[in-house]
DNA sequence: CGATTTTCATTTGTCAGACATTTAAAAGTC
DNA sequence: GACTTTTAAATGTCTGACAAATGAAAATCG
């Protein structure tokens, strides 16, 4: 775990990924405790503060964990799914916002991936995930709920369905898809009509996930994925119109 | 933005999720300037050290860039998707590297959203995803290749037919679950008829591919995944009979 | 002797101040 | 006007220090 010092420019970023490669490579496991900042600094011939820098970074990606008091330090931390979870969220949605993808391009990745945990689902689906989407389903119908609830019910809806797959790495993967699409929905405003279209199709989705119906439940997605990007066009249609009334 | 002082612990993060929490709702836009470190630090009424950790959780997550001379400073990143396939392959290693997550988990995600990207990538492939196809799987019959070797050039291979998708938001996502795999399969040693197979399966679904053949693609795929976790299994059976020869 | 309390060394978290380096704008020069 | 020099602002780094937490060891007490 060596750093180079003549390139005086990003000590800290150097050691850390030192330190993030040993992780990776199995040099330092699960559980493994860093030697203490000091002697991380006298190592590198760095000073304390870069040596935290450098370990605040890997603290980011909860590659590791810090402990005070004697017989602390960084630890290398166990890299759990719900963290994955958390930052694939973060990062899917700040790519999605910062990169001025298409609704349309997000839509079919989102779907395209969705459509992949049908078969499974169909197969694994237990009675909590099936009661999940029935609970969504119905607070879907329920009269008042405002855009964004209805959207955050949604995503709640087609994440029972991914984890119905019983693949947690499938899980973890879908959530960014998922979940990211959800600021781009909040865009646009369901009418009742809109809603019940949606719903139907969230019944039908349920319905052929209880009779372990992939294909039937590969169908419906599509057809939602039709109808999604079909009302995000005319909200856009409509929008361009007010804007651009040329 | 504002941080909790009463809170004593974990400055840096809270004044990290402070500003990091702007950005993701967007009240922080790209290429803005974030205040001087030294503003930052009255501001959060902490000191210049603290500011700076924070800055560098910021900087581990591509957030944040920081220039260094008259007016430089932090600015808000442009999240590449360049960056987010890197972030996103590393989390994807780890994640399976330290969760003993079973080889035929990861295969069934890794495989079911692969296969979802076949109809798209049979409808859009153009002639220079094909010329890299072909090309692997001229490299990888190749005799002398290593076994690291031939690894690589599989992931180059399903990444030319992820690509194909053109999707740059699935070639993001996919990036994880087929690059974080590669570790799982290098220890897997290939023998030259079981290469042989792989080989004639890989010639199968650039075929498709070129037929513009989704279910085809789909279907050598399926095949595919049922012959890697054969392979997977009798390795590991072989594995276990030498270690627990009971 | 056993249980409890106290002490203590270790380590992270934070602060203050300082200097080096980089950078681009502003001032000066020909 | 074009070029060079100066300068101010900002990050990168270092030194030294103190506060707070924490678990182990030592001391104390019943």
């Amino acid at each position: 775990m060596k750093i180079d010092p003549d390139n005086p420019a990003d000590l800290s970023a150097q050691i850390a990924t030192a330190i993030r490669d040993a992780i990776v490579s199995g040099a330092l496991i699960v559980g493994d405790r860093l030697p203490s900042e000091a002697e991380l600094a006298e190592q590198f011939a760095v000073s304390r503060p870069t040596v935290r820098e450098a370990l605040k970074r890997l603290a980011a990606q909860s590659l590791i964990r810090t402990q005070r008091g004697a017989f602390g330090g960084a630890f290398i931390n166990r890299l759990s799914y719900a963290d994955a979870h958390a930052q694939q969220i973060t990062t899917s949605t700040l790519l999605l916002g910062m990169n001025d993808t298409s609704f349309d391009t997000a839509c079919e990745a989102r779907f395209a991936m969705e459509r992949a945990c049908a078969m499974l689902a169909a197969t694994r689906r237990g009675p909590d995930h099936l009661a999940t989407m029935r609970a969504e389903i119905t607070r879907q119908g329920q009269p008042g709920l405002t855009d964004e609830s209805f959207c955050a019910s949604d995503v709640a809806f087609h994440r029972a369905l991914v984890d119905a797959a019983g693949n947690p790495v499938l899980s973890y993967q879908l959530a960014g898809a998922v979940e990211a699409m959800q600021p781009l929905m909040n865009m646009i405003t369901f009418s009742a009509r809109s809603r019940d279209a949606i719903i139907a199709l969230h019944a039908r989705i349920a319905d052929a996930t209880e009779g372990r119906d992939g294909p039937e439940i590969i169908a419906a997605l599509e057809e939602l994925e039709r109808y999604t990007r079909q009302r995000a066009q005319s909200v856009f249609d409509a929008r361009a119109a007010r804007t651009d009334p040329a």
